[in-house]
DNA sequence: AGCTATTAATAATG
DNA sequence: TCATTATTAATAGCT
């Protein structure tokens, strides 16, 4: 992909190279955390580059923690490659990879939930703090999206009863005159029609945002998700 | 790339996450491949799926020397984890327990991440953005306290170091005046004594953006003795 | 850094 | 899982 292929080999010139590194490495943090968004899979992602620079991702708030269960799945691995096959054994194996799961995932929701953060670097807490308020931002979308969503179809229920109560008050004014009619003809059995209950639609919906819902039944307002932007994504990949 | 646009968000049949996995996963550690290549460059992946197994990449012939690598830039420490098992025979429930454990977990990692919204009502979405909102603070706080640490700390230093500098400093004035009364007897024997180093303190603190790159402290890349199969294919492990 | 012409990756499908 | 193919995405070579 670009104009020519290219030999899988050391590039030589050294300008070159570093471009390449540089375009590919974002590439490469993209990718890894593309797989570990949509595949919902545990990613880490370690780049030195030739002048010794470190460049990382990982799909958790800390790339230790996912060394970590690296370096016990590989210990667990190793123990049942000597230990042979056996298939009940295959439970011991699950279990350790279940605990370090667990391990991993409960620190993991500490910190989200911004507790026990000592254990975390400065880095460490600022990655936190992007993801979190990234998160924020689609929680919220997410949110207003549904408020929308339910006034848009509360306004449509508003509607329907709105309609189905003239509909009634109509056939009741028929009624009225039945009565009347009859009324002349079989003198006065005056019975209060009028005070018939009515149903009343709620016309006021409080929603304490922004007020910006029009009666239409055809397009609810679509509020995108609003994806916060990864630091290595410069374009916006959204529809 | 593929028939139509793809949302970067988990995928939810089950199927396809994994298809897409599979080949997503190639795609990355060939990639990972690549730019080791191509960039003379050190690279360790590590992936779990999300059934927790284990791929991963390294350049090098040995992944944990890249990892110690990575430890040694890191300045938290990595503990060794001692897995020491207690055999029981509970396992069944407590596999069960552990899967129900992990199955929470993940759903509300995913929702702290801001993903996998859809199934939380109005309601919930409020208490995840609160908690989210709280959280940030805690963060926020947390890192400031580390950050005005470090910079105490460094200041600290700085001030050690530049004492130190006077010192040094008052020292070859010294030896200055001891040459210029020795140049005086014994003529010209001129050395230049000004042009000796000094030792310059630090003095920027950076903590910044997500793509991280330390500085090297000075190991430069060369042995590569790269294994003769495609490093990607090593782990031929299918799910 | 941007900009395209190209190649490469991959989503949908069989 | 494997193969095919229509599309999208990445990026090599330039400016």
């Amino acid at each position: 992909m670009g104009r020519g292929k290219v030999q899988l080999k050391r590039i030589e010139n050294k300008i070159n190279r570093q471009v390449t590194f540089s375009k590919r490495r974002s590439g490469l943090l993209k990718k890894a955390h593309e797989i570990s968004v949509l595949c919902d899979s545990e990613v880490a992602l370690i780049v030195f580059s030739s002048k010794g620079k470190l460049f990382e991702f990982s799909s958790d708030p800390c790339m230790e923690r996912i060394l970590e269960r690296y370096e016990r799945y590989s210990y667990t691995e190793r123990q049942l490659v000597t230990n042979d096959q056996a298939p009940n054994e295959n439970w011991v194996l699950e279990q350790a990879k279940l605990k370090a799961r667990v391990e991993v995932l409960e620190r993991n929701q500490r910190n989200f939930q911004g507790e026990d953060l000592d254990s975390l670097s400065l880095k460490e807490l600022q990655k936190l703090e992007q993801q979190l308020g990234s998160a924020l931002k689609q929680i919220r979308s997410r949110k207003n999206q549904l408020m929308y969503e339910t006034i848009a179809e509360l306004r449509k229920k508003d509607k329907a009863l709105q309609e189905h109560n003239n509909l009634l008050a109509k056939k009741i004014k028929e009624k009225e005159k039945a009565l009347a009619q009859q009324e002349q003809v079989g003198l006065q059995n005056s019975m209060d029609v009028t005070s018939v209950l009515v149903i009343q639609p709620s016309e006021s919906l409080t929603t304490g945002g922004s007020p910006q819902a029009r009666d239409n039944e055809g397009t609810p307002t679509q509020t995108r998700a609003n994806t916060i932007l990864p630091p290595w994504m410069l374009r916006p990949t959204n529809e």
